[in-house]
DNA sequence: ACCTGAACACCGTTCAAGT
DNA sequence: ACCTGAACACCGTTCAAGT
């Protein structure tokens, strides 16, 4: 039976092709960081230096496209919350940093997001949940966050965080400042 | 000068046409509550009744007709604030709710956002500032909200809440209680 | 095996003709 | 003065032909 279909046991892609993949993600992260949600395939093509079908041929759907971009951002907060983060509050205020220094990004996950159901789900996306509960036990056992935080919490935070940033760009860090507060034991 | 130009002072509408815009708005409201932003201006005129023209005419822009729609939502919610509400807490409550039980509206306000910049200004979002300034004021003075916190605040929240129940609509309570513990004085 | 880009489809918007 | 809806424009997606 395997002998018939053969449903490409994950060979490695030709090297050209593997090129383009990345000169695509790469372009598109830049347009996007630069003119958010309005740029289009053909842009990215051209920029690219490829043909619009081979934007299609990688990204069959611009979702996966965004999530693409998106994982490198994932990928360095993931960095930050393993290495420099000192507890929950300075690991909130890099996202905040990070979301407010790429909104053009931002608003484009939050445009995809619309049609399709799913979350995201990278390699770093899978990584940052640990993290995460590493850096909110280690708060609990300094006595400086409530028993009651999980990592559900720190999502839907991270969450209304983007959205504040997005649209009271001025504001999160008071955001933040209240949240934190009612995240301390009692 | 005047004479010349005679620039609409603001004359009645002729009666079909204060129909037509009515029903337009109510169908769209209708529609974006079940399909969210999928729904498109050709339906919309077909369910009213219309030609697309008129669509157009009355709602020049997408996001003009998405305020309209919206409008009376933020009614609702400014008749609860004045009349029912005995407090911030009760407020934000019925805002979670009214939230909730119109998912697909968010979804177009948010997605007609994109586009342009500013906030929808409508005749009850302005009396719903004086209205939740009072209600800040009264928990203030019962000693049960911290003194910092501002209009601003509320509508920040607001904001953030509408972000939370999109995205994680079983979460939105969870997400209220810590913002409120956030803002008891201290 | 992968790439290209012209052709197609879809949908938002306009505007000439009608009442 | 307002309405209608066919025509137009734009852009996302596909796919036949090429390397």
């Amino acid at each position: 039976m395997a002998l018939l279909s053969t449903p490409s046991p994950a060979r490695r892609p030709r090297a050209d092709a593997e090129r383009n993949r990345q000169r695509v993600v790469e372009t598109a992260r830049a347009l996007f960081a630069v003119r958010g949600d309005e740029v289009q395939h053909a842009e990215i093509a051209r920029e690219a230096g490829v043909g619009v079908g081979t934007v299609y041929r990688h990204f069959p759907t611009r979702q996966s496209l965004v999530e693409a971009a998106a994982e490198q951002r994932f990928a360095e907060i993931l960095a930050f919350a393993r290495e420099l983060a000192d507890g929950l509050a300075s690991y909130l205020e890099h996202v905040g940093e990070v979301l407010d220094a790429d909104r053009g990004l931002s608003a484009v996950i939050e445009a995809a997001r619309g049609s399709t159901e799913s979350e995201p789900r990278g390699q770093a996306r899978a990584h940052l949940e640990e993290a995460v509960a590493e850096l909110i036990a280690r708060d609990q056992r300094a006595g400086i966050l409530s028993p009651t935080c999980t990592v559900s919490d720190v999502y839907m935070i991270t969450g209304a965080l983007s959205a504040v940033v997005r649209t009271r760009s001025g504001d999160w860090r008071r955001f933040l400042t209240i949240v934190l507060e009612g995240l301390r034991p009692r």
